[in-house]
DNA sequence: ACCTGAACACCGTTCAAGT
DNA sequence: ACCTGAACACCGTTCAAGT
């Protein structure tokens, strides 16, 4: 056996979140990425099928880490619903920051990078029902939706430079969650 | 003059946004659009000076369609400010629907694609004016930042398919709304 | 003045060949 | 069994040459 293994495809998935988190998407090539594992471009398609396969795992593992995060700010938090909702959201946008490009990355999903469906619904059924202690069993979804989008936008607009005017962001990213979850309650 | 102009700046700006409409911008090369135009890639470097250029051009025309359609909603709406945000909001909505590839292009933006800042906070002054008039002129940036937050990102959950899980998609839109936009008064 | 052909470096991907 | 070299079609971009 002459060539033994050098590579497996965790590390292949590690190295390429790695890499997009450091330059970018658009900056990973095949050639590139196997030059840092330290074998030629061809070899990798031992281990992933083509590109869009290997950016849907790197996303998929990005996602896991991301609802890790808040499942700990959902440990850690306070009772009350509302406190808990805020704790949660505030650890979804800390993880957006700290993740910029791979969290773009894992949101973007045009059909072709889409991750696993049933593992996600999974994954934001607790959220929801924390969401339902707050306005109810038969808006939860709804209301759970809203939060998301709310968040989400929140954290691209930020994420992209898009909120230029001036002002403190983290003060304002709660005034805006707390005024949505009040809002449910009028 | 034996080779007569053939095409000019707003052509090929046009040309792309159909091409990016149709196909997304991972299928837009500078030879396809060429070829649409009936010409070879080469020649669009007399007219911009690279592909990121002509995407930020794009962008920036995309923009100005969307800010229009949410100004003619404005004209047409009622005197209540809550019911003139929900429907310029709504036009909001209904643009990145109408134009969902060129929608995510626009607010994709990494700074290489970003477009002129100015022209976009001039766009967005009118609506802040609007928000002043429903939560008072100090909270008015806080609040409309929000408020296009909970747009946006419901309109990209939307067009990447990520609320999956049935229900009114229309209804939820403006329930999220109305709840956002009640929570600041309350 | 405007367009084209030819060339460059760089992609993703395939596959026969190496060890 | 696992990796590589060589090749393919396709990129964005440059520039000397054509008319």
């Amino acid at each position: 056996m002459p060539y033994p293994t050098q590579i497996d495809r965790d590390q292949i998935i590690q190295q390429a979140a790695d890499m997009i988190a450091a330059d970018g998407v658009d900056n990973l090539s095949l050639h590139k990425l196997a030059a840092a594992l330290g074998v030629k471009a061809p070899s990798l398609y031992r281990y992933v099928n083509n590109k869009t396969e290997l950016i849907q795992a790197v996303n998929l593992a990005t996602l896991a880490r991301m609802f890790m995060v808040m499942d700990e700010a959902a440990a850690d938090s306070s009772g009350l619903p509302d406190a808990k909702l805020l704790s949660i959201f505030s650890a979804y946008r800390a993880f957006a920051h700290a993740n910029p490009r791979l969290y773009l990355l894992a949101y973007h999903e045009n059909d072709a990078y889409r991750s696993d469906e049933d593992v996600l619904v999974q994954m934001v059924l607790p959220l929801q029902a924390i969401m339902a202690e707050w306005v109810g069993e038969a808006r939860s979804l709804t209301a759970l939706r809203g939060a998301l989008a709310l968040v989400h936008g929140f954290a691209l607009l930020e994420i992209n430079n898009q909120l230029r005017r001036g002002g403190d962001l983290d003060a304002a990213f709660l005034a805006v969650v707390q005024a949505y979850l009040r809002g449910w309650l009028a």
